[in-house]
DNA sequence: CACTTGACCTGTCCGC
DNA sequence: TGCGGACAGGTCAAGT
């Protein structure tokens, strides 16, 4: 469940961590989750210095000096974890990981480095996958081209959002934040927390919203999204940042993963969970009604 | 074109 | 205790 927080939170660990490292090796245990030729690996990765991290929606671009990058989706149990040198992992360890030690029975690919530090991509799911491209190719890839804006950038306007939420007026508020290609990085906790700040009910049709509230909820999004940064994201389950820590932001959060707790506005209405756009969804019926 | 559904995966939890 | 089935949710391909 990476989404963007949860992504650019690891983008920040690894920016950090990684410019500078040059890659000796590189290991993978499973075909799907590593797409990069044997030549392209041999030419372009080993003996490639990482020069720094990027982020578009909920994916990572590790650039190299190669003129190619690695690009790496997370999907929903995926992780990148960096272990130093003489890092260890573990409970009890000073570091608090939340880690054991690595690499572990969900490690996807290895990454060696010259200097003993390694990043491990682990993925329990094996959803998500790690790709070698030439940089110049990135902004190609069909996906990428497909995206639609960052919804923190600063010139993304409220007047933008509106318009290009407005492009599906068919569909129900939540499907449209969930898709891509209209904003670039919500996913479910993202989109049920936002509507919930805005107080619109998920299962309302684009159409029947009008342009204030579509207002609001751009404002509550952003600032849903850059609270959850400021936590390091989201740990349901399996997230953890680049040094396998969590991100605190659930224990912030007013409906996600609280049914059956009381709503922060109405202390006598519980939180319950329903299904829109096939995603488990959290409202708090008192203040998000649906008006189709 | 707009929108919905199925598939990809594995670990966990629930009911029998 | 074991076992089948539902569920978790990001995204693409295929279907309506």
């Amino acid at each position: 469940m990476p989404e963007l927080p949860e992504v650019e939170t690891v983008r920040l660990g690894l920016a950090r961590l990684l410019p500078g490292k040059v890659i000796a090796s590189e290991a993978h245990d499973w075909a799907k989750g590593f797409m990069g030729s044997d030549e392209d690996v041999r030419q372009f990765l080993i003996g490639a210095k990482v020069l720094m991290v990027k982020r578009r929606a909920k994916v990572l671009i590790i650039e190299l000096d190669t003129k190619y990058s690695l690009i790496i989706h997370l999907k929903m149990t995926g992780q990148l974890v960096y272990v130093g040198k003489d890092d260890r992992f573990g409970a009890g360890h000073p570091n608090d990981s939340l880690v054991g030690d690595l690499p572990d029975k969900s490690t996807r690919v290895t990454f060696q480095f010259t200097d003993g530090s390694q990043l491990f991509f682990n993925d329990q799911r094996k959803f998500g996958w790690v790709r070698l491209l030439p940089t110049a190719e990135v902004p190609n890839i069909d996906f990428f081209k497909k995206f639609g804006p960052e919804p923190l950038a600063a010139d993304f306007t409220t007047r933008q959002f509106a318009e290009r939420l407005e492009r599906r007026k068919n569909s129900t508020v939540k499907a449209a934040l969930l898709d891509q290609t209209v904003i670039a990085g919500v996913g479910n906790i993202y989109a049920d927390e936002s509507l919930w700040s805005a107080k619109i009910h998920p299962q309302t049709l684009i159409k029947n919203i009008g342009h204030r509230k579509l207002n609001t909820l751009f404002i509550e999004l952003r600032q849903v999204l850059e609270l959850s940064i400021a936590k390091g994201g989201s740990s349901d389950k399996n997230y953890v940042n680049a040094e396998g820590k969590r991100g605190s932001y659930l224990s912030f959060a007013s409906v996600f993963r609280r049914e059956g707790q009381p709503c922060p506005r109405h202390p006598d209405t519980m939180i319950s969970k329903i299904r829109v756009a096939r995603r488990g969804t959290h409202i708090c019926p008192k203040c998000q009604k649906v008006s189709n």
